[in-house]
DNA sequence: TGTACATCAGTGAACGCGCGTTCACTGATGTAC
DNA sequence: TGTACATCAGTGAACGCGCGTTCACTGATGTAC
């Protein structure tokens, strides 16, 4: 069958990254196998080093295509809430902290289902996910600035944001982490850091 | 050398445990393995399976384990903040989201540091996780219910636990993956955590 | 545009390694008398 | 209390497996003329 075109080249190798995205998340960047991976992606094994020098390069590249697209949704969720009621924050964090962001099987916000690889791995994922946290942090600020003009510093949006980005990852880890044995006890995580005011 | 004593035995058996409590918290239970733990209790791996049935038996039980030394000094904490100025869960707070814990050889509380193990592994040691998760929940809500007595529900008073361990962890958790590549980063996330208001 | 050849993405077997687990063995402990 | 023997915790080699990575090979693509 090969060689192939540039373009099959870079379709497979889209199809490489976004498939680690979803699956690196959703089961942890150790418990997925190269193998594994690559038949996720319609291909076998022995060509990844054609597009990848290691599977630490490619968990770093995932990770920072899942911020991406996760930036882009929490982006496009803030602009849509303008002309619709309630502060578009509110929606953000009962959207985030849903049953079905918990049970997602591509991993949800990569904020919440890579936060421990990135400690354990190589530091460039470790880089590239800080830069993630990063955005995270910036979008939210922005949005309370926003929603407070006036009325809060920059200084106050920004540790509104801090807080607002550890509720939302802890209830979410801590909520994964009981579903299996203690769905109500998860599902009352979730219902009660979305229910409780912000700031 | 062998036989040993029955004491020595039972020695031998804590001596794993608790070196398995501390590496499988610092490093993830995937990341260490049976003969660099045994060798870090003092002995050498076959002899693992004298006391365990399996890896997973040992790290449900080692997380059961770091639970009760954890809800141990947490009851302590709080106790001995009733002759102290302030209240006893901003200690608990200040204490928690310290860089001291965040930096700790030996993973510090287990529900931060296991929560992605516990949602990955066997049913058991998840089942083990959760009641340690309860523990928490318990202390936290008994300690405002006794700080806001007569002002506030046990409704209430349960679910500021919840947000607050929500809190807790979710800083833990973004802080220990930023550590090394953001310092500011972290530190700042464990700052504003613990300088905003609970409830 | 057509032809000849070099390139290189994909394939699947193979390598080396570390893992969890098993096993035959040792010899001091525990037990039965 | 003393003796004889069974037990079994610890040892370290070995097993089987799956992993990340490498490699020789294939043949259609890309390129040079």
């Amino acid at each position: 069958m090969p060689r192939i075109t540039r373009e099959d080249k870079a379709r497979n190798r889209q199809n490489i990254v976004e498939a680690a995205g979803r699956m690196f998340r959703s089961k942890g960047v150790d418990a997925v196998g190269i193998a594994e991976l690559m038949k996720e992606a319609g291909l076998t094994h022995g060509g990844f080093y054609n597009h990848f020098a290691s599977k630490d390069d490619l968990a770093a590249e995932a990770c920072g295509a899942s911020f991406k697209a996760s930036l882009g949704s929490l982006e496009q969720l803030l602009e849509e809430g303008a002309d619709l009621t309630g502060p578009p924050l509110n929606r953000v964090v009962d959207s985030y902290l849903s049953a079905a962001h918990r049970d997602a099987s591509d991993g949800g916000c990569p904020s919440a289902s890579l936060v421990i690889d990135a400690g354990r791995h190589s530091d460039t994922i470790q880089s590239v996910y800080a830069a993630g946290v990063e955005g995270y942090l910036t979008g939210f600020a922005e949005e309370f600035a926003r929603e407070h003009e006036g009325e809060i510093t920059s200084q106050e949006a920004r540790e509104r944001a801090v807080l607002l980005l550890s509720r939302l990852v802890g209830a979410m880890v801590l909520a994964r982490a009981v579903s299996h044995v203690q769905p109500e006890l998860s599902d009352e995580i979730l219902r009660t850091c979305r229910a409780r005011p912000l700031g």
